[in-house]
DNA sequence: GGTACACCTTGTAGTCACTACAAGGTCAAG
DNA sequence: CTTGACCTTGTAGTGACTACAAGGTGTACC
């Protein structure tokens, strides 16, 4: 047998990493938080041993979390679908539809950030001595309005 | 006097604060990073004493935060700007079109997420029993891929 | 002059969702 | 039996702050 069949049947951290695009890092870090469940140990060894059912798990928390969704609302979300399966899904609804109002918002601030960032540039020809210069000027002098709504558009450069 | 006589004619790091809309412990921060000056301190006193200048560097810093420019980007912005101001100005022009670029990317990624996530909270009706909610359904089955592009969108929802 | 109180000081720890690394253990293959 | 890929736990670091603790300072009012 090769790789897969290690841990008796078993799908390995490593394994179930690259079916599910996560790392293998980041999987016990989602245990440690208590988003997916401690798996059984292999056999003879301490190795995590994972099934389809860990597989599935973790391909909805991934998708999830490329729609932006925070991993505590993902968790929220998980525990819906844990939980009795005759409840309506209408808190699962609201979390998706509060988490769609804040996606249009964001996308409304930066578009605006884009077409300010556009202009600034265009201003600049890229010649002039930095005392001239229009993107400094423009970022120095600008309308200084603070809003609430410009307030979470940054944080957008981890990584 | 009122408040902003405190300090023989200086701003308190509140006075500050609430005029360029940091809060006190975020410019203590900004201090710390070495991205505005240590300013003097207040006659009798430790009290930090600020004037016009710090005003207007805070002012541009918040406005290119706002702009999505991160910390690191605008003290390299702010360095030209205290350097030779009979420098040229190209590559301020340039660090602000490569983050223009980003910000394009940025947007077309949250664009998509938004559609797909419209598509997701369409299907579900808001009384249906959990097990038959489509919303878990499609984050549950949906398409499996995975994109690099996809990758950078989520990271947006801190503080 | 005393005291109340708002604001300041430094320092440390926490946030989020991971990533990176160290030091060592386990497994299968050759 | 060795090699080497993979696993284990634990700790620290990222970015841009925020939150809090424990104590100091400045001013206003009585």
């Amino acid at each position: 047998m090769t790789r897969a069949g290690r841990t008796t049947g078993g799908l390995t951290i490593g394994e179930l990493a690259s079916r599910t695009g996560c790392t293998p890092e980041a999987i016990r870090y989602y245990e440690r938080e208590g988003v997916v469940p401690r798996p059984a140990r292999a056999g003879s060894g301490r190795y995590r041993q994972y099934g389809d059912a860990d597989v599935e798990r973790l391909a909805f928390l991934r998708r999830a979390r490329e729609l932006g969704f925070s991993l505590a609302e993902v968790r929220a979300l998980l525990q819906f679908s844990d939980g009795d399966p005759g409840r309506s899904c209408g808190e699962v609804d609201a979390l998706a539809r509060a988490h769609l109002t804040q996606v249009d918002a964001k996308l409304a601030q930066l578009s605006a950030l884009r077409d300010a960032l556009a202009g600034v540039t265009d201003q600049c020809r890229g010649g002039v001595a930095v005392a001239d210069c229009r993107i400094l000027g423009a970022l120095s002098g600008g309308a200084a309005r603070r809003t609430d709504a410009a307030d979470d558009v940054n944080q957008s450069r981890q990584r």
